[in-house]
DNA sequence: GCGCGTTAGGAAGGGCAACTTACAAACGTG
DNA sequence: CACGTTTGTAAGTTGCCCTTCCTAACGCGC
């Protein structure tokens, strides 16, 4: 009996903004399933054939939807004009700050294909400085483009609010800083900023075909960061710091409960001890490995990968979530440490929560973050994503 | 610049529904500030006077909302009428399962006042019989409502689907089964079914308070349940099963972690070892401090409580709640079990997460899942909650 | 006492969004 | 080739919220 429930109404709705989503949701569904005439738009989304050749109409004059003449089919009827979404007609800048040393941006159509690519070199930028150098490497992107821009879209380390202010980011040195609106305001665009993990999620979700219903990526670099999609909608959390996953406690003193020791507890950069990033990190990993023959490697790896299972079993019973994306180095992470993870869980969690999970590499390579950072601005700018 | 995005629209919207959520509006902000003016209501609400008075005469119409004559409070300008919600009109059936030889349940009024109860005992029901039992129980206390009911709400152990279908429950041996519907048929009335704990979630957040951005609510009875609020919305899950925390192992084979050791992990009805069940369940707990005095006692539960902490880290992690609530035997979990899982927490918590984190007791004594099913029938047949 | 500015509530009229009904065009089928 | 089917559009209706205007009721200052 019961459907749907807002918990909290919390805005207005006027009847154009009923018409914005209803325009959204034909948007969406080319998006997806490709092109279709506007009678099949009208069954999918239980509008009118006549009110959706309205809302045909309003896409095609912004450019945003094109007929493609009829299909060749033969079945009994008129055959429709199919429409089509012009994923060729705007582009979107993407931008990727979550390394320390490079900053990493591309300009990217409506269906996520790159159509130009930079990559810069920075050292040590902080602060304003850094923020300066972003300005700057925006402003080149979005003269690369040439197609009108939908917006800009980042994703960046540390605690970003929904409006794209950096609560904050040590590694850059930024404490309240307005990114989008900075931007914004200097480019004369939409800028849309979000934390790198939870960019890279959304990218996984619209890009990598993960599940609406609960997906969860561990995104594994300098840093360990996570993003969490449920139910449809991104978790931001109550400070908007949701995924912070990277400073939960995994290893304890005197921690031998697995016959394949990760020794003592290490310093972490943030102060205490035994953090999940000390074991997952890349350059955690790295040092983990050095200098083993082949057998004790896949060990050690099983070992941080077990580690990671345990701390993300409760998220993951919690939350009922389908399915886990690994990104970062595949030769890291995608064989015993992924395998040690995906049964630990199974191992720590009741089977109905374990068995439909699925825990995987992301198939977005090292683009999850900046394909992540163009869905910001396709779901904000166009309702959909 | 991002303001608000829905990853994935999902169904078309009418203007007649825009107007739905804008009368919701209103009764939510009646519901939680107390009455206003119709003035006040369209400067809260955004909706212009004349909108918010067409809305107001409409939810008068159906009884939902009454004048309350002018305020006396002197100030400039013509006073206004305010309006109040007139919580005595309706009356819900808010009916917990939670107990497998008690049905436990009340009619309430909008408030949550409690106009009726009725607690009754039965034995070992299974299946079929089980339905019907709660089939009669609910016709008795739709029978003790003096006013007109907006229908029945129900907290029932096992995992529920939107639709009010029990997928599974092994206790009742449930399995598929239609209880809102079933139920709705007989009655004739509306009838809303959530998970007890998830149920529970909802009651701590209309009716004790709990923040919106984040809450997690761990119940402790007969087994452990949890349910979970974020970013203002219930979380269901893939499968429907978000929350089932209880079996989430964190009693390791040779745990000796903590200097206050748990002893050997137990066998858990769930068929595995060491679930959270096994040593938080009111009867663990129980069996655990048989016998010792008050010191030994406090030891013991302390070192459930870390246990609890660590399981919970994770996922106040991933979350960033803000708020963790228990419900259960205050004499059990109020005291040193509480503090310890909350220092638990917060030693393996980065601070930004930790620090903002509270956890405590529930406000509501037993009655949270009742509370809960109510506000499953308020969200679902007037919008607001 | 009396104008004046301010606030609350309602009436009238307009614009917009989706609906229903009706119709022409284009296609297979018998 | 008539017929039913499907598509897309045109015309008119209904519903919802808006802007604009008006009246009532209050405090304030002269």
């Amino acid at each position: 009996m019961a459907t749907k429930r807002a918990l909290r109404p919390t805005s207005k709705v006027l009847p154009e903004d009923g018409r914005a989503h209803n325009r959204a949701m034909l948007l969406q569904h080319l998006f997806h399933t490709g092109p279709a005439s506007r009678a099949e738009l009208a069954r999918v989304t239980g509008l009118t054939r006549v009110t959706v050749s309205d809302l045909a109409a309003s896409l095609i004059a912004d450019g945003l939807v094109a007929e493609l003449g009829p299909r060749a089919e033969g079945r009994v009827g008129k055959p429709g004009t199919r429409l089509r979404l012009r994923t060729d007609a705007f582009q979107i800048v993407a931008i990727d700050l979550t390394a320390d040393t490079r900053l990493h941006g591309a300009v990217l159509d409506l269906s996520g294909d790159r159509k130009a690519r930079k990559d810069v070199a920075v050292e040590g930028l902080d602060g304003d400085e850094a923020l300066a150098a972003v300005l700057e490497f925006a402003r080149e992107l979005v003269a690369l483009a040439d197609r009108p821009l939908l917006g800009v879209g980042i994703g960046s380390p540390g605690v970003v609010d929904a409006h794209g202010t950096v609560i904050q980011a040590p590694n850059r040195g930024w404490y309240g800083v307005g990114l989008a609106e900075t931007l914004s305001r200097a480019l004369s665009l939409p800028v849309h900023v979000a934390n790198d993990a939870n960019a890279a999620v959304l990218g996984e979700f619209t890009f990598g075909a993960a599940s609406a219903s609960g997906v969860l990526v561990v995104t594994v670099g300098q840093g360990v960061g996570a993003g969490i999609v449920v139910d449809g909608a991104l978790v931001r959390g109550h400070g908007d710091a949701a995924g912070e996953l990277g400073h939960v406690t995994v290893v304890d003193e005197r921690d031998d409960v697995d016959h394949a020791p990760l020794g003592r507890a290490q310093q972490c950069a943030c102060g205490r001890r035994g953090c999940l990033e000390t074991v997952l990190s890349v350059p955690a990993l790295r040092h983990r490995i050095a200098g083993l023959d082949a057998a004790e490697r896949d060990v050690a790896l099983a070992a941080v990968g077990r580690r990671l299972g345990v701390a993300l079993a409760p998220v993951v019973s919690a939350l009922n979530l389908s399915e886990v994306i690994l990104s970062g180095p595949p030769e890291l992470l995608g064989g015993p440490l992924r395998d040690a993870a995906l049964r630990t869980i199974r191992e720590r969690t009741i089977p109905v929560i374990g068995t439909g999970l699925d825990l995987r590499m992301t198939r977005l390579e090292e683009d999850g973050t900046l394909l992540g950072a163009a869905v910001l601005v396709l779901s904000a700018e166009l309702g959909f994503g």
